[in-house]
DNA sequence: ATTTGTGCAAATCGTTTGCATCTGA
DNA sequence: TCAGATGCAAACGATTTGCACAAAT
């Protein structure tokens, strides 16, 4: 993963094996106890504190976004400006376009400060049925 | 406090005490730390676990609406859909208009679910070429 | 009298840190 | 070489829980 170098990283076998898993195959934002699992159901041998580590790495070296919900973190590979749903029963954050959300993005800022950045986070529940009469 | 009894909750003397608080002066959304703070500052004498379970009772009750930030939860008297102005440095969470953001609110949600609410936190530094965390 | 809330401390959850050991430029 | 990364366990901050006691209906 020449990624990791450019973002000024030592490519080392976990952060390669993690950088693998986290842009490769999950579409979704992901937590740090979700990838650990993810990893080491893959046979990658990593520590928990490791995937931490490795993913604030690659947080402060721009490759991911972090976004927490819930008191929970989760990490997304998309760090463009855009939005998530949040799918409360499962636990699940993935991300969306203005598209299908129908929100623009980046309102200005009030005087003085800047834009760190904004979340949206469209919280959704299972449909229930309604209750029938 | 009325308030409390509509909503079902038997209004003890901490409970009508936090709800003096947080229905009177603040302007703001409040953690149950900084609650429990305001209150004690206050000479009311009131456990860091009865605020939490105050706060958690009057949410369920839909007179206050909970966000989490960064692994904190936030407490907002303000329960209209509404957007927030999050200032990192002091971490402080007010609660704004889209007037102020620019957005509006509630897309539609995806087939099969709906929207439970929209969180929108516009996440704000000082103007100043600040790099700490 | 029965339910519900309170307070304390201990327990839990997600995350971070200290430190000895390893690893890759 | 040797700064930087890893792994484990212990430490941590925020929140929750168990349980005996107190207060509200």
């Amino acid at each position: 993963m020449a990624r990791l170098r450019e973002a000024g990283l030592r490519p080392t076998r976990q952060r390669r094996q993690l950088a693998n898993i986290l842009f490769g195959e999950i579409g979704e934002a992901i937590t740090a106890e979700g990838l650990h699992e993810l990893a080491t159901a893959m046979g990658i041998k990593v520590s928990l504190a490791t995937v931490y580590g490795a993913l604030h790495s690659f947080a402060d070296a721009g490759l991911l976004r972090e976004i927490s919900i819930d008191s929970k973190r989760y990490f997304d590979t998309n760090t463009d400006n855009h939005q998530y749903f949040f799918f409360e029963d499962e636990r699940r954050l993935v991300g969306v376009t203005e598209l299908e959300t129908g929100f623009k993005d980046m309102p200005p800022p009030p005087a003085g400060r800047l834009v760190s950045r904004v979340d949206v986070v469209v919280r959704l529940r299972k449909d229930e049925p309604a209750r029938r009469r």
